[in-house]
DNA sequence: TTGAAAGCGCTAACAT
DNA sequence: ATGTTAGCGCTTTCAA
């Protein structure tokens, strides 16, 4: 059988508040009996059990987080840093993959809700934002990662959206394209801030988007982007003069863009330039090597943990907090076309 | 606040005990009763406290699940998969990622065992079976995924790594292929299994590993496996004669084979046909599409979710099943020499 | 068909 | 420094 205070106070012939204090590190026991008690929870492997302690505590030891896609390294990657952090500080991690399907994503964060998660984590594939108010009702702490919601106040931690499209377009611009053509995603924040910064960084140069050049990929998701890149790129090179280099919304999409391109008889970087986004792990393995903005997804992660952490300690609110995170460009063949 | 039993039989005038039947549809409740009940539990959107009821029947309704790496498409898409399976019958599922580290995947078990998880679901990173000898003790019903241990009877799911070896093997030798070279993985179940199915497929068609055909990445993860397959296929390279079609470990190692190749001004897969497995989501996009194993690993994590909820449900031991998938071969570019 | 009593394992508040 | 009492929200057993 396994183990309760019970069995450790008979067997000492102390109380089980005795030994309840031992475990949580009370002051005031004395060494004597605190050493023989820690030694008998050693000899009989005691674990605590969670859910007779949550019972009276009102707290779970556990956060909930949600994501669109598991499968996708950008949430994996948020996943295991999270998991990580938070492990470390005797918290566990409820995971849910959503599958960009809002029904579901209410599901699971009510499912969490029931389970009395401390914290919960969503990276949401909502468009509205009606199931935080659940979160709100509840009085459940949350964090939302990635995506935000314009007018809508609440934690975040995701990267800085507009820098992504600052770093590849000012690139590209260095990199001497003047056509530069975006392909931008869904309705979604992460997709507006950076066409976003794409704007902003043409203006910074005296430059504007030219007619056409930005196409978007519609409401599909990163499973089918490499189709959706391809018939963008398709629209973007029938235009006269077509671009000679193109910020995609992601690296998906930009494997679409790029064999459209192989396609069309041309060449990468040299008829046109691709940045991507993302830093997949297989960027560096494509027929040319992709150059992408990297999101700092392990950051995130980390960030969000800590936050979450500090959330579910403190007894009072704590204060709204938003944090953007630095991304990074990693460049590769696909945009090089000035020696070094 | 948040409602309870307790609330409910007071603006019913009813006994608590009657709510909790009719919570969990109890038979002899008056048809009148129920019907008031579950009015009012959706008026205060009532949810069970698990903890309560955890702490009086011994289950968590919850299911742990511990892999080397969420990172890792392979073990995302199983998580991914469990994930959906479990959530449908109500339970919940807690996911860490061990990174690959015996000594954190004790830990992290020993985390999951206290909050006392219905069912482990285990892609082991340990060499040995040490611990699992604390689920055992604890009669934690537990399933063994992707690895196994030879000699070690436990619950398992994963793919038929030997048919991997074979599919892959004799893909090879029907395209023409004469000096098939094996670049295998380290000394765990998947590596070995896959070994066996290379020698296998070679044997019915008379064939034999020649000298220095078989080399090992040695213990590397997958996580450096394009150098460590880099430098494996150099080795090979070097042979006189040298090989004409290489079976590689999985589709890292792969890649790291396919560069290497390159590098030494030759084609593939003309001069060398090469096949990995895995059937990672990049496979489609490379300078050489790439051939490979694909290990369903979406089957996978079903057919764990489903054995794990009958462990879950059952009051008595269910018997020891072991499931073997059977993985599919994809052909692209990589290993196409003959015209269909 | 309904309810009263007991208790799961633990912690918080209050004695001693 | 240690123990007593009470109770978290629920289910189980048994009685009415």
């Amino acid at each position: 059988m396994v183990a309760r205070l019970k069995d450790i106070a008979q067997d000492l012939g102390l109380s089980v508040v005795t030994i309840s204090k031992v475990l949580r590190n009370h002051p005031d026991i004395g060494e004597q009996t605190r050493k023989r008690v820690l030694k008998r929870m050693k000899e009989l492997n005691y674990q605590p059990n969670f859910a007779a302690r949550s019972l009276i505590t009102g707290r779970s030891w556990t956060i909930g987080l949600v994501v669109p896609d598991l499968l996708h390294p950008f949430f994996a990657q948020i996943a295991k840093a999270i998991s990580v952090e938070v492990r470390r500080k005797g918290y566990s991690l409820f995971i849910s993959s959503s599958d960009e399907d809002p029904a579901l994503e209410q599901e699971e964060i009510a499912q969490l809700l029931a389970r009395r998660v401390d914290v919960m984590l969503i990276a949401s594939s909502q468009l509205t934002v009606e199931s935080f108010r659940q979160l709100e009702e509840q009085r459940v702490p949350y964090i939302l990662l990635d995506r935000q919601f314009p007018g809508f106040e609440s934690n975040f931690v995701g990267v800085d959206d507009a820098a992504v499209g600052v770093l590849a377009t000012t690139h590209l611009i260095e990199q001497g394209c003047r056509r530069i053509a975006h392909i931008r995603g869904p309705e979604i924040s992460t997709a507006i801030g950076r066409l976003n910064g794409y704007k902003q960084a043409l203006a910074s140069h005296q430059m504007a988007p030219l007619a056409g050049h930005i196409v978007s990929i519609g409401p599909s998701g990163d499973h089918v982007g490499d189709k959706a890149g391809y018939a963008a790129t398709v629209k973007l090179l029938a235009l006269k003069p077509r671009p000679d280099g193109i910020f995609c919304f992601n690296d998906p999409v930009a494997l679409g863009t790029m064999r459209a391109i192989f396609d069309a008889g041309l060449r990468v970087p040299e008829d046109i330039a691709v940045v991507g986004c993302g830093n997949l792990s297989y960027s560096d393995f494509l027929r040319v090597p992709l150059t992408s903005v990297d999101q700092n997804s392990k950051m995130i992660g980390k960030m969000a943990a800590t936050q979450a952490l500090k959330m579910a300690e403190s007894k009072t609110p704590v204060p709204r907090k938003s944090a953007l995170v630095a991304p990074q460009l990693v460049v590769r063949a696909s945009s090089m076309r000035t020696k070094r």
